[in-house]
RNA sequence: GGCCCCUUCGUCUAGCGGUUAGGACGUCGGCCUCUCACGCCGAAAACAUGGGUUCAAGUCCCGUAGGGGUCACCA
């Protein structure tokens, strides 16, 4: 067999939604893993809601989770254009030629007087089907009219889903829909399926709100004599309240989590672990999806997007990161923040410190603003650590830091364990006054490793400014 | 409502006829400790339900309930 060639298609009418972004991936890593091909496809014949803003902020998301294509826009290809709009003939000569050939008609129908036909149905408690009036119509090109594919009426059309299993579509639930509108733009329904056929797709990885759609698909694939591609319908996201994952719930753009400080890499393999699993590993790179990915593993039960968890991917993807890498990432965080950071050695260490402490990149700039921009004291910390009985503790370190040439992790833990034993007191004692002085609160990494990262002279600064408020 | 799909801890899931039903997130204890975090140890927590089939069912079949999807000249 050869490759097979997969493709994503959104339609440009926001940013590249979660859900989105996990359809794509699965067809990505399929393509990848198969040396296969992945084709990305605007489809953007709702032109009422498409926005060239949209293209772009989809394109950036894809190119930020590293969901490369192989054609498509920017990128081209032999089976273009990759915008839907720009195949409007493509798709009038297919529906031509199923005209043509008898297997669509033109309905000269109204809108008005289908909805009309729709409240009466509802009216009734019936369900609505188009009736066929123009079914038998001789076709007149000059009257305005849409296309319609017409259904068989009776038996089924059964496919294998690779996900879902064997689904069979009675012929009676369907009816002869709209394939080609008014004005010549084809319906998702078809428009979506001439692409797929003229650019050779062999496999429909899609959500599975399309389920629906597949047996009459396939009913125009034999229509127009082309051999149907298989297709693995991906279950939803939903929210935690099992609805459709949707803004109420919360982030639903990848672009959004990218502002908030997740990593990619982490943004994969989370999306990768909702509806797919191998074993009970949690962690993937990038290369191991790519080398364990199989629709076979996916599973048929919609899974709901959970926030904590993919907080905690983040963290394990930032931890894997070294000193300079984890400052470079957090570096544009800090900035964002105003505050004043470089890519040094004082990033460095700061990045050590945050490792095992934030669960983001902007949790690094958050939580550790105190070495760039003066402390913000926390009233409960200052009434609690600086207070009289602080004063000489903090004067003793401070003498004990002015004297050492260059602080190192070694003697400033002998100053402090002198300062505290010498006064029968636990290192907690002297440790938390000190780290109320230098960062404003209670609560921080070594008292040792905050010394070092602020350096001596600023160190010296807020132990004086301390020593002040204690009195 | 019709049709389609789905149903293992709160959540993501492992399980592919015989398991003390496993892991992860979260939660709750404890340990470690200069605080926080990390780490480590431990706990609570699930097979929706009723019938079959079978020596044996979370695993297979049917029904019921619940959830989701879809019924446009949207995608």
């Amino acid at each position: 067999m050869s490759p097979p060639r997969l493709r994503f298609a959104p339609s440009p009418t926001g940013y590249l939604h979660i859900g989105g972004a996990r359809t794509a991936l699965f067809n990505w890593l399929w393509a990848r893993r198969t040396g296969g091909t992945f084709v990305l496809r605007v489809e953007d014949t709702d032109r009422e809601r498409s926005t060239e803003e949209a293209v772009r902020a989809i394109l950036e998301g894809m190119r930020w989770l590293g969901l490369d294509w192989d054609e498509g826009p920017e990128v081209g290809g032999p089976h273009g254009p990759y915008f839907q709009t720009q195949r409007l003939e493509i798709y009038r000569a297919h529906a031509e030629r199923l005209v043509r050939g008898g297997r669509a008609f033109a309905c000269y129908c109204t809108k008005e007087e289908l909805e009309a036909g729709r409240r009466l149905a509802e009216a009734e408690k019936r369900q609505f089907r188009y009736p066929g009036t123009c079914r038998e119509k001789p076709y007149d090109p000059s009257r305005r009219h849409v296309v319609r594919f017409r259904m068989p009426e009776a038996g089924a059309t059964t496919y294998r889903d690779m996900v879902k299993g064997p689904i069979t579509t009675p012929h009676e639930t369907l009816q002869d829909e709209v394939i080609l509108r008014g004005d010549g733009i084809p319906l998702y329904n078809f428009g979506a399926l001439v692409d797929d056929i003229t650019m050779g797709i062999t496999l429909v990885a899609r959500g599975d709100d399309h389920v629906n759609n597949t047996a009459r698909q396939i009913l125009m694939y034999q229509a127009l004599g082309a051999e149907p591609p298989a297709f693995a319908h991906l279950p939803m996201i939903l929210g935690a309240d099992r609805t459709r994952l949707s803004k109420r719930h919360g982030a639903t753009s990848v672009t959004a989590y990218r502002d908030m400080g997740y990593l990619p890499g982490a943004v994969v393999n989370y999306l990768a672990r909702i509806g797919w699993s191998h074993g009970d590993q949690e962690i993937f790179s990038l290369e191991e999806l790519v080398r364990l990915f199989d629709f076979e593993d996916v599973g048929a039960t919609a899974g709901v997007f959970n926030p904590d968890k993919m907080l905690w991917v983040n963290h394990e993807w930032l931890r894997a990161l070294d000193d300079a890498a984890l400052a470079r990432a957090a570096l544009p965080f800090f900035r964002a923040a105003g505050l004043p950071a470089e890519d040094d050695a004082k990033l460095r260490r700061i990045a050590a410190m945050a490792r095992e402490r934030a669960r983001t990149l902007a949790e690094v700039a958050g939580q550790f603003r105190y070495f760039y921009e003066p402390i913000r004291l926390d009233p409960g910390a200052r009434a609690r650590f600086l207070v009289p009985a602080s004063g000489p503790l903090l004067r003793a370190v401070r003498d004990g830091i002015a004297e050492m040439g260059s602080p190192d992790v070694a003697r400033l833990e002998r100053l402090f364990q002198g300062v505290a034993e010498g006064r029968g007191l636990g290192l907690g004692k002297v440790a938390q006054p000190v780290r109320v002085a230098l960062t404003g609160g209670t609560a921080s990494p070594s008292i040792y490793d905050v010394v070092l990262a602020l350096g001596r002279e600023e160190s010296l600064a807020r132990l004086d400014a301390a020593i002040a408020l204690a009195g």
